[in-house]
RNA sequence: AGGGGAUUGGUCAAGUGGUAUGAUAGGGGUCUCCAAAACCUUUGGCGGGAGUUCGAUUCUCUCAUCCCCUG
């Protein structure tokens, strides 16, 4: 028997944290954070990480486990994530994954395979500098060359999957998109249900910047300076986060305080866009619309029971 | 009240007597190792009316709105 998952994803700021609280007490869950900030200490404001009194008891994992200097990315969120679950199940609990990052979600709940990488960067080093050196169209020449499947998917201008492409066929001697297509047809080996939480998109951009005055209005430039007080710098992938990235560039003297506030909250609405269009995209989402429970916590709750159970009975 | 200037997509700007340009915002999309990343794509417009003209966003008049100066 497959054993349950519970997924509660949604654009930046339709209330994900809140209503994983309440989901998380009703069905004896432990909580999952699919966040590529949230992961890092340090990084409390701008990455709006739940403080420890709002989770009211329940566990969470994948929250505050790296330093800004480590590198987080999809295939050690795969393995973090996986090793928590594995506790959530022995303490006889449900796993609700909770965050924005669909990519993350996807490579956990389809568990994709990313174990071909011996974690060897040279190839990727050297396809980067050739890129620079010749262009991006004659690295495109290159994938067109090995894999014109992916070339021909892959637009010349998107480098750093061009050389993702190129760097797979080195190290496995396999075109990628060969690859990508079986894990395409793998099904979940989970019994889920995958919630989308969203709203309508003037209230959620309403409610971005309204969350980024508040960031600013909690300290977001102290924490960003602390920070680089640390030593961080943009070079750190943390440190591209956004809001991080934007107020480094502030403290650096390299635009105004408002300027960086305008880029977070228009960056912040751009991201909200595309996490709405990659959930759009997946298969087997449920869909829960603000709209449609009124605004009520009490009504999206049942809703959200609702389905879980019928899933969770049926099979 | 008189004089002057302005009015170009949601916003900011360019421009021309003959299919109106760009930036930005907005929309749609791609995504299987940096994904809060990277990349692709696209809807909107010459304030209203009249005149001159083959043809007006452009020239003229008028109305409206805004700004400046004088009183």
């Amino acid at each position: 028997m497959k054993k349950p998952l519970i997924i509660l994803t949604g654009p930046t700021a339709a209330g994900k944290t809140k209503a994983s609280i309440r989901l998380a007490k009703a069905v004896g869950g432990e909580i999952i954070s699919a966040d590529s900030m949230q992961i890092y200490k340090h990084m409390d404001i701008g990455s709006a990480k739940i403080r420890p009194e709002e989770m009211e008891g329940i566990p969470h994992y994948l929250i505050d486990e790296l330093e800004p200097s480590e590198e987080f990315h999809v295939v050690r969120f795969q393995q973090m994530a996986k090793k928590a679950m594995d506790r959530i199940y022995a303490n006889g609990h449900i796993p609700i994954v909770v965050g924005g990052t669909g990519f993350y979600i996807q490579a956990l709940l389809y568990d994709i395979d990313f174990t071909d990488n011996d974690g060897d960067t040279k190839l990727r080093r050297e396809l980067s500098a050739y890129a620079d050196r010749m262009g991006a169209e004659a690295l495109h020449e290159r994938l067109r060359a090995v894999d014109p499947v992916s070339a021909g998917q892959i637009h010349a201008n998107n480098v750093k999957r061009v050389i993702r492409a190129l760097e797979y066929y080195g190290q496995t001697g396999q075109r990628i998109s060969e690859h990508n297509e079986k894990e395409k047809q793998k099904s979940p080996p989970y019994r889920f249900v995958y919630f989308v939480l969203t709203d309508e998109r003037e209230r959620l951009y309403d409610r971005i910047n309204l969350r980024v005055d508040q960031m600013i209005e909690q300290g977001l430039v102290e924490e960003v300076l602390a920070l680089k007080n640390k030593g961080y710098t943009s070079e750190n992938v943390s440190m591209q986060g956004l809001g991080y990235k934007e107020i480094l560039a502030y403290l650096d003297g390299q635009m105004s305080l408002d300027e960086a506030v305008y880029r977070i909250k228009r960056d912040t609405r751009h991201f909200a866009k595309r996490q709405l269009t990659w959930f759009r995209r997946e298969k087997d989402v449920v869909w829960i619309d603000w709209r449609d429970c009124d605004y009520d916590e009490k009504r999206l709750l049942s809703t959200m029971l609702a389905t879980i159970q019928q899933v969770f009975v049926r099979k």
